[in-house]
DNA sequence: GAGGATCCATGCGTGGATCCTG
DNA sequence: CAGGATCCACGCATGGATCCTC
């Protein structure tokens, strides 16, 4: 499945990452024999996919981090035309059921979170998509305040979760991360915590970094590679 | 042409204006006897000169502020549906070729700015004309802080104005009042300078307060009126 | 043409919906 | 169905254009 082995090192991964900088989309897909889908329409995760393929990542499907042997979680970080980035980023699936005792140590999302490799990409939609660069990708950990504001978040969310107040959650909270529907359509039903602690049926949700979260991440890169 | 006399001090034109809290405009324009118009569409002004009518404005189109015995200013405050102004405020022509000379103290703007009685209305399209509601009306002067941030921006728009830089003005310029243009349209023309000195044509500007600026007044009045 | 302003087209932000792969 | 994400409709913001009265 992997044509590239996996990287034994952040070292190496990042190194192997900074050799696709500048690269289009196109190129890259080339370098693996793939075909650009003409647009991301009806194949949205396709970009996420061929990074991990062409940086031997090794989780596929599972819940776990994409470079597994180093902990290592990859995001693309889709950019505007301005260099900002433009959407929120997908976290990990909210445990409707199983979130009771857990903690924010023991979180999915912070494990998620622990160690990132963000690969910049140029994502305006007037751009073809074979044509969209690849920029110069960046390992990051939360700092102090970003691991607080994480937290608090988390934290508040699954109290709602936890204790059957599902319904009330919408993307509005959380200052940092936020809970958002995650399914394929709006008939994807699964389970979760009533009012009452029955079990009533919810459409899945996920974990998602708001973009103003992911915009200071960015720029306090900038910040400390450059000045 | 005033139906009404103008008012003798500050209290009687609060007093006057706080009649008409809660009042719709049609209420209103019944009370002066005069019809609402359908839309503003071609009317734009309409509320505003009703208002003078009724409060007993005196100086008309002249450059003074609108109760000149007491140096008032009337400025109506549209509101959103959220209570928030929505628009920002025309506070008077900027002097093209009369600027050289001119400063803060002595400016028109500051004149206009000194004393202003705001009447905050509700302004959502979706709410017939004659239906909208007169709020509670309150004297205003720039604090220290706002009387710096006008004067700021006026003598670095002034500074551009004067020395034929006009054409790189544009409204992102001024944090807190910008130059837009303001003319029944783009073929109306007047005089300015040129970047040698020279007399160029240009349309009319005006001087205007950002909505920001007076979100601000408002939500400061509300602190101060209430806790 | 100064004074009373709002209109409107465009761009940005974002919450909820959706799509494909393995 | 978890993981890879983007799409898109709608609301807010705002810069430049415009309208009437006197």
């Amino acid at each position: 499945m992997s044509l590239v082995p996996p990287p034994e090192s952040e070292t190496e991964l990042l190194s192997r990452a900074r050799s696709m900088s500048g690269c289009s989309l196109g190129e890259l897909a080339a370098r693996l024999g793939e075909n650009v889908p003409e647009t991301l329409l009806r194949n949205k995760g396709w970009v996420g996919q061929l990074l991990e393929r062409y940086l031997g990542a090794t989780a596929g499907a599972l819940a776990e981090p994409d470079f597994q042997a180093i902990a290592v979680e990859l995001k693309t970080l889709p950019l505007s035309k301005r260099g900002l980035p433009l959407e929120s980023t997908y976290v990990c699936t909210v445990p409707l059921e199983q979130g009771i005792g857990q903690t924010w140590e023991s979180s999915w999302a912070r494990g998620k979170l622990s160690r990132v490799l963000w690969v910049p990409l140029e994502a305006d939609k007037t751009i073809p998509l074979a044509q969209r660069c690849i920029g110069s990708a960046f390992l990051w950990s939360p700092d102090e305040n970003e691991e607080q504001q994480l937290r608090q978040d988390w934290e508040e969310l699954m109290e709602m979760v936890c204790t059957g107040q599902l319904e009330k959650i919408n993307a509005r909270l959380g200052t940092a991360m936020q809970i958002r529907p995650k399914a394929a359509n709006a008939s994807v039903l699964g389970h979760a915590i009533g009012t009452e602690g029955e079990r009533i049926v919810s459409n899945p949700k996920g974990f998602y970094l708001r973009t103003s979260f992911t915009r200071k991440i960015l720029g306090q890169h900038y910040m400390l590679s450059e000045g």
